[in-house]
DNA sequence: GTATGCTTAAAACGATCGTTTGATTTTCCC
DNA sequence: GGGAAAATCAAACGATCGTTTTAAGCATAC
């Protein structure tokens, strides 16, 4: 009965993370949630910064090797002019999608907990754990380089970062928007989110370069709107 | 010294809840940073729940109403036909944005508060003040549908929830990936990282329908790629 | 001057936190 | 089957949490 209690130990933190977060979670929380004694955490992990780690290693090991395998398999597929853009962010996005369904319900709350951890990151987290993530966003980046060589480096770096947020935000809430109203998509479809997630951000990633002559950009500072008058603008 | 003990709190409430998050920053820090008394919390908002509503009130307010005056302007201006992809994204996101450029260093941390904000939103926030949100998106989403008619009204909106994503993510961490071992962006060039922010998004916004005529997305799953071997797979 | 209303100050409250202890039970190899 | 190792248990530790209480400052109005 070792390695059971430390799974449902697993299982039930990655939940209760997920949906709380990590401080608002207390260890009494995770072992009555799991039905095991409260000094197993500290037993079988050390602390719950470890526990924490060792969520985060279960899960996102596979999933950042499986980004790796795809985007070798692209590139040696694509030959010498290197994948195109959509497949790049396809071997980016893909992998943890593909987990949610792998999962089911069982880790579902995991990628839930993957957008926590992309806008948290505690500093230890950072520093100790998340190291693996610098391997797989250089590759990556230089792969977007290669398909888009129009852009400068501190362009392309930027947009990757935006891919990544609209992935976070769309594993945090689904594809909705956390603030809207509406009742929440119903589960099952991740495979039609993940499908616009692609089409995003790939047209996102391509899209045309600041200033391909000159000017400023004719959108937000150019249209002078007047400042709303007080507070409380009704409807 | 009435209002000057209140707002020297916000400032710190602000600053530390973006640093640290809010469950992870407790009263005494607070207090102790804005050099005022325990107690002064309690007194003048009621809890800590209330404290973070009336940071979240003093930003958000102006913002949003800034957003829905820039909006007004581009669709009398546009008259008929409606605003264009980019005005929209730019009404959207700019002034978050512009929020920073006004406050400078003093504000600045507000919007790492909006991205941890827009990732987790307890419940309690979400539900008692969050509200105006429902507003503003409906708003920009039915200005989204107009601009693109060919897109079906829930691609139009998971579209618009990852520009929340990838607005949210670039504020929290400036443009670039949270786990990049590079030094972070200097400081000031948010105009160029707002410009590329909207370009990104436009080029989203109006990327091509998911199946123009048929057949699958020749993407993620098609590329069949061997599982990697054992875990562990070193660099 | 005293009284009144707002603000700050210091101290303590009960609750809960992560962690540790030491005894007890279970497991498994010889 | 006996005994060392691994795992679980109840209980408590010190620390810190958000909140409350009580008293002291300090203006202004009478």
């Amino acid at each position: 009965m070792a390695e059971e209690t430390k799974e449902r130990i697993l299982d039930a933190a990655e939940r209760l993370f997920a949906d709380s977060g990590f401080s608002a979670t207390s260890l009494r929380d995770i072992t009555g949630e799991a039905g095991v004694n409260l000094a197993s955490v500290n037993y079988h992990f050390g602390s719950k910064e470890a526990l924490l780690s060792a969520i985060l290693d279960r899960r996102f090991r596979p999933i950042n090797d499986r980004r790796l395998a795809m985007l070798d398999a692209l590139e040696t597929e694509a030959g010498e002019r290197g994948p195109a853009v959509e497949e790049i962010v396809a071997a980016l996005v893909g992998p943890p999608f593909e987990s949610l369904a792998e999962l089911e319900h069982c880790g579902a709350k995991f990628l839930k907990l993957v957008g926590q951890i992309h806008s948290r990151a505690s500093e230890e987290i950072r520093v100790t754990f998340l190291r693996q993530f610098d391997r797989v966003l250089a590759r990556f980046t230089a792969a977007f380089q290669r398909a888009l060589p129009d852009l400068d480096a501190d362009e392309v770096a930027t947009r990757v970062a935006f891919v990544v947020g609209a992935m976070a935000h769309a594993m945090t809430w689904g594809g909705r928007s956390p603030f809207a109203s509406r009742a929440s998509r119903p589960a099952g479809d991740s495979a039609r989110l993940l499908e616009s997630l692609i089409r995003f951000a790939a047209a996102g990633m391509a899209a045309p370069r600041r200033d391909p002559i000159a000017g400023p950009i004719p959108a937000p500072a150019a249209t002078h709107v007047p400042a709303p008058a007080a507070a409380g603008g009704s409807p």
